[in-house]
DNA sequence: AAGAAGTCCTGGGCGC
DNA sequence: TGCGCCCAGGACTTCT
């Protein structure tokens, strides 16, 4: 799944394109072409070059010498891979990208969640979401100051608003509990009730599981690879994503998984002690199970 | 306004 | 062995 540290390691792999142009866009799959329509996407992308790599919490933006962004999000498994044309095609590529020294920029995601924008100046066509984004993790606006101001008042769980992209920009939920984890701060808690402390110590660690993330190439827990088809090392340095039942490396006790906002969240719940309602925390298992067999047999 | 729930998508895992 | 249901989740839309 990626999310910054996966969508900045990509980026840094691709940096190669900057000076190449696009001979031709091969789309095999139109609906993975957002916006603009493919006749214009086509048409505003073929003999552009590439003058930039950026990106923006989880958005990747190629700019091209037009003026326009090839923006790219990759949501749940989506790949982009600069390969040689011998290179074999990947199963679910959907968009080709042949370029001036032979190469290919090549699209696939199994899912078919990601796609590509073409974005003008005016920023027309861009994701709604896009334009209301908070501030990145490890930036200049991203301050204990800030996160108090924003969760303060806010009655939802903080795992949700923690993952809400308006708060902060390129949080996923990998680092979202591991944040949790390491700020020892229950996952279904209310945001609002958070102390200070516990809100400085909760900026801290976003930071440092983006930065070590960052460090490692990135989270490959599923698909995810880099633009040159490498893996990223931070699965190991999970300590509660994925582990359920596992013992925690703190205090042993094994790995909690409950959902919240329909999300899974991963707890230690010695070391991430909550007001555990469980009216609130709905436990996964059985209880979920025989809950949505019954919603089948109405 | 804000929070919760539903939606898209499909390979892999699991139960029977 | 094989069928079919369930699950993963980013970010959107819809409902409350």
């Amino acid at each position: 799944m990626p999310e910054l540290p996966e969508v900045e390691t990509v980026r840094r792999s691709l940096e190669g394109l900057v000076g190449r142009r696009v001979v031709r866009a091969e789309v095999r799959s139109p609906v993975l072409v957002r916006y603009p329509a493919l006749a214009e996407f086509l048409t505003r992308v073929s003999g552009r070059t590439f003058t930039a790599l950026d990106r923006r919490a989880k958005y990747l933006l190629l700019k091209l010498d037009s003026g326009d962004d090839l923006m790219v999000h990759l949501k749940m498994t989506g790949r982009l891979l600069q390969q040689a044309p011998l290179d074999p095609v990947e199963p679910h590529t959907h968009i080709i990208l042949h370029l001036d020294d032979g190469s290919e920029l090549r699209f696939a995601d199994t899912r078919k969640f990601g796609g590509f924008y073409l974005i003008g100046q005016d920023r027309e066509g861009a994701p709604p979401g896009f334009r209301r984004l908070g501030p990145e993790p490890l930036s200049e606006e991203f301050t204990p100051a800030y996160l108090r101001q924003v969760l303060g008042k806010r009655k939802g769980r903080i795992k949700s608003l923690l993952l809400n992209q308006d708060i902060i920009a390129g949080l996923g939920n990998i680092y979202a509990d591991e944040a949790l984890f390491r700020a020892r701060i229950h996952p279904g808690r209310e945001a609002a009730s958070l102390t200070p402390a516990e809100i400085h110590h909760m900026h801290e660690v976003v930071n440092q599981v983006i930065l070590e993330s960052l460090a490692l190439g990135g989270t490959s827990f599923s698909s995810y690879v880099d633009g040159k088809g490498n893996k990223g090392h931070n699965v190991e340095n999970l300590r509660v994503y994925g582990r359920e039942g596992q013992p925690c490396v703190e205090c042993g006790d094994p790995i909690a998984r409950i959902v919240i906002g329909g999300r899974s969240a991963h707890f230690c719940p010695r070391c991430q002690p909550g007001r555990t309602s469980r009216r609130r925390n709905r436990a996964v298992g059985s209880a979920a199970k025989s809950k949505r067999a019954q919603r089948r047999d109405e």
